[in-house]
Parts: structure tokens; sequence; C-alpha cells
DNA sequence: TTTATATTTCGCCAAATAACGAAATAAAGG
DNA sequence: CCTTTATTTCGTTATTTGGCGAAATATAAA
């Protein structure tokens, strides 16, 4: 039940389902999320660590950056079923849609270190 | 994105998750779940209210007692597809199965005005 | 009508959580 | 090596949450 917990947990709070969403796009790196959601990045550090931890995506360091992506191909059932729901949920969410747009405007090396 | 929220946080509790599990059993009234959770039944109360303003289940007044059963068809899409997966998930958590054989024990008649 | 029982609501307290800024860590580039 | 940049960790604070018991509500039974 622990992992199941961890899951939901992770996934009951607004700023973590926007973040699930952004990656539904592509990989992103903390600063690019930390543009979108307008929070400090310590904040979403500790966010995508709570991610990570529930086993909802995965980090691969890239230099200086670490990419988080999506965990699609996951061991666990929980995360293989999950997913792909919320992947075709809140389609027409404004906030998601607006995060959306964003992500395709920013560039790690325009918006990173301003 | 609020009914989402409000379903992930409903889910994001261990009492509510068992609660969830017991009632694919069978509808269940406060006191029984009282009596297997073993928490004051003010506390059952509020987590049932919790499960109930997420959709995730029904209540039905029966007289003295209010049933509450999984609301195994409801209008909105993230229930109808979200409960399916629970169902089939922790088939074997020791809390679980635990709970499972309280449950079929369990009468309204004997546990509760003990 | 009075009493008993089931449930909900309310007020309170302790623990968990989300946010921040500052400091620590790690890698890139001059 | 030294500086800059990206990220994480830590300490603090405000808010939320889960728990309880007492009081309120509603129905059944006597």
């Amino acid at each position: 039940m622990r992992a199941v917990l961890k899951i939901f947990k992770a996934l009951s709070d607004g700023q973590r389902l926007r973040i699930l969403k952004m990656l539904e796009i592509r990989p992103l790196c903390v600063c690019e999320i930390t543009d979108v959601l307008q929070l400090a990045s310590s904040t979403v550090s500790k966010h995508l660590s709570i991610l990570r931890e529930a086993d909802l995506v995965l980090d691969d360091k890239d230099g200086k950056w670490v990419n988080y992506s999506l965990n699609t191909s996951a061991r666990e059932q929980y995360i293989n079923q999950i997913l792909p729901l919320i992947a075709q949920w809140l389609p027409d969410d404004t906030t998601v849609l607006r995060d959306a747009e964003k992500v395709q405007a920013v560039d790690r090396n325009m918006i990173c270190g301003v």
C-alpha cells in the first residue's frame, strides 16, 4: 500500500499535476519548469523529487542540467496504468493549455540564468 | 483540474484507501467502517465526506443508518476509470486482506451501539 | 413523548506539507 | 584555478490535514 499511497500523494498537488502534463509534451529541466510555474527553483526541485520517489518521472543528468521525463515504461503496473489515464485527462484545462504554450516557447538557453 | 485534484487528494490517505477497498466487497454503514478501522466515528464520517465530495462513493440513507457504496457508474469519466484500477490493485496487501475478513464477519446489529 | 442509536458538525491540537531564501553541491567555461 | 550556472539540501514559516471528544441532528424504538 505504501507504493500506491506515494503515487496518490504525489498526484494530489496542483503544481505536480501541471508538471506531469508539461512532461507529456517533452522532457524538461528544472529551470524550464520553474519558468512556467513561477515558483522558486528549490520548490520545483522538491516537487520533482516527490514525483521521482513515486516513480512517476525519471531524471537524466545532462551536463549541468537534469532532464526530467515521464516514466512511461515503469516496472510497476500502477505507474503504467495511471500515467495513460492522466495523459487523456484535462485536455481543455485552461492552466494546462497555457502551460503547454509556454513549454512550446521556452528555451533553456534563454531563460536559465537570466 | 479541481475535480481531478479532489479525487487524488481523496485517494492520498491510507484510511480512505482502506475504506474504498472495503466497499468493493459490499456497501457499509459508518459504524461498520468505524469498527474495522478502529477510529472515532467522527473521523470516519469526515473521511467518507471527503470520498463523497470527490464523487468516489455514494451515500444512501436507510433508516438510522447511512449506507456508503462505490460510485461505480459515475457521470465523470475520472471516477469510472480510476475505480476499476484501484479494484485490481493491492489484492495481496495484508491490511486490505485483514480488513476484508473483518468486513465478512461484521454485522451492524451486533457492533453498532455496543 | 421520551430514550436510545447512528451520523454529522464543530472546535481544538499535533503532525504533515508547500512555500521561500540561503547555503551546499556539481558541472561548464573562461 | 576561479567564476558562473543549474540543481539540491536545509532551516523556517504558514497552511492544511487527520485525529479526537463534545455537542447537534435525525431516526427508531419504547
